[in-house]
DNA sequence: TATGAATGAGTCTTCATTCAT
DNA sequence: GATGAATGAAGACTCATTCAT
């Protein structure tokens, strides 16, 4: 009863930004989001966001920081796992579920690659696939199962939306999805590459 | 005689304006590219890009249609032939080779695709990838081999330039993509997605 | 017990702030210091700022007003005095050490007029000035002789600091500034202006 | 009589905008001056003013460069020069007409010094008044002497315009600036710093 | 075939200031 | 004595686009 219709919602105004930055990037892209549209949907004026951030950038930073923390837990897990298959199908099993409870910062990130190559975000997330990546295929595994693993990531990260058209609830996509990833995860551990 | 020394060009600023344009496009994105840097890198004014071009969506459509006509002659191509495994292995040998001779127009739409969805030629590709997929995937097919074919299309986008940092000559790397997206399909093709 | 270690300073904030605020205005100027860099180097907010003063000018005007308080008192004293030469290089050996004193507030007032003008203390300043002149110069003196006493004031507000190449210590400086100074003022009163 | 009042003024833009610039920066400072107020003035957009100038900075720098290209002549002139009194005699009254004719930039750079100390036109002109002493002053001269040839530099740039409340015509003050200048930098030529 | 000059709309960002707590 | 949160106005600058020549 507290906060009602007029009251100006406290101290969250930081975490509504960032809500609705992710909204907006997500759907028209970074460089197409101005601070002003931001700034009006949440009924504020934009120097209101600088006080609550320091830049643009420093937006995007912070909701990437805030829903791929995940990442980095499951990645330390990984590491402290014996180096098997059955590990290997674990962390896509999660990851597959930090994909989809994140939001739509992973298809922000697949869809903004161009630019988010030039901000500091770049490097950070392809930090984070690099560690997946040295956990999902073996060393010095041949190309094809190289390509496997990356395919696998990034069919999680981009498969969700692709199959929008589809018809299916969410939960079979995922689980498609999923499936497909442990697949090719498997093939590459298999070694030869099939055939 | 007449393409001398002194003048190093004559009739081609049209198409030096398209490649110019898609190697700023792929390398920074479309929006962080200016009119007045392409017209920096040629050495000729902002307005001359409007004697050809004219908006700069234009000089998109135009470098678009250009390198991917092929597609289209591809999936007609493939619209004319029995509707089998070895036909899809054929599109997708043949795919294979479009995405490597379009130079990055493929990285372009697949690193900026928040941007391109607003163009016009973000339904333009999608129709492209629709007619693909409707070749390369079975009616009906269950979701998770509806997967396997978009992972399969992807990958081959995505996959030469996600290889740049592993060792390899061009057409090893090619040559592996390639044998990845075989296998995705070949799976999809035998139906029961896999298991 | 009341100024210990972990509470470093206790109803000084006002002068605090006002030593802040001279040292910024006087190193990058009036327009370029922000109230937020003064808040950063106090660790306190703006808002706090605004406790102590009511504008960013007041801040201006308080220092300006504390640290000519002396020129002040030295033109009612020199008023009181008999009109001849002994006062004037009097005034000028007490101005040489008020200037020195006040700190980087003359450098300032020199280096920002075209800001200072539309201040108040513009005005404020001017008055000193002609206080000064009233005391220095001859009523009627030829042009040359003006001059000569408006360099003396001058020379004085910004020699140290065009001198800060020199080699030399400040009071050395100080020396050679104020000879320069009685010197002109010297000339002046001597009448005809020389030659 | 072609070009009458209703034609916009061709060509000249680019010296208009230095013209207008010079007098409001120098009417208000720097900082204070927006290039919305000068394209105002000019009856053009403020991106009117970015064809013509890369930045705010920029139109400075240019009206700097031209208005003070004379003191560079002066310089290369007087070191073809013997190193004595009339050598410094005839500079110091080139240099006070240079002063006069260049308009209101000396006046803008001693009022200016703090936010002219940030921008490259500070070195510049730094090194001008550098070589001015160079030619002025005896080298090892005491430190005295040193200040009456900074003394009679300043009192050039200011003099004119501190000595706009006397009465007298405007060749009346430059010639009464001259003659103390001439003094000041006599004295010191003799030497021992006078008395 | 091009250029020179300009515009209008918009960008991100900073600032001094306010006020309820 | 101070802070946290916010505002309104303004700033410098960039962009795609136009048009007379």
């Amino acid at each position: 009863m507290s906060s009602s219709t007029r009251q100006p919602r406290r101290g969250d105004t930081r975490k509504r930004i960032q809500d609705v930055a992710l909204e907006l990037f997500a759907e028209q892209g970074y460089e197409k989001t101005s601070l002003r549209e931001i700034a009006e949907r949440l009924e504020v004026t934009k120097a209101a966001l600088y006080y609550h951030f320091k830049t643009k950038e420093d937006i995007l930073i912070s909701v990437f920081e805030d829903r791929t923390r995940p990442i980095r837990e499951l990645v330390e897990w990984a590491e402290g796992q014996p180096h098997g298959l059955e590990t290997k199908k674990e962390v896509l099993n999660r990851y597959s579920e930090i994909v989809m409870d994140a939001g739509p910062i992973f298809r922000f990130m697949q869809e903004n690659q161009a630019t988010v190559r030039e901000l500091s975000i770049g490097e950070m997330f392809k930090d984070r696939i690099f560690e997946l990546m040295a956990i999902l295929k073996e060393p010095d595994a041949p190309l094809a199962d190289q390509v496997r693993c990356i395919s696998a990531l990034i069919t999680m990260h981009a498969g969700n939306f692709h199959l929008q058209d589809a018809e299916g609830d969410p939960e079979e996509k995922r689980a498609a999805v999923l499936e497909v990833a442990i697949d090719l995860v498997t093939q590459a551990h298999a070694g030869q590459g099939g055939k």
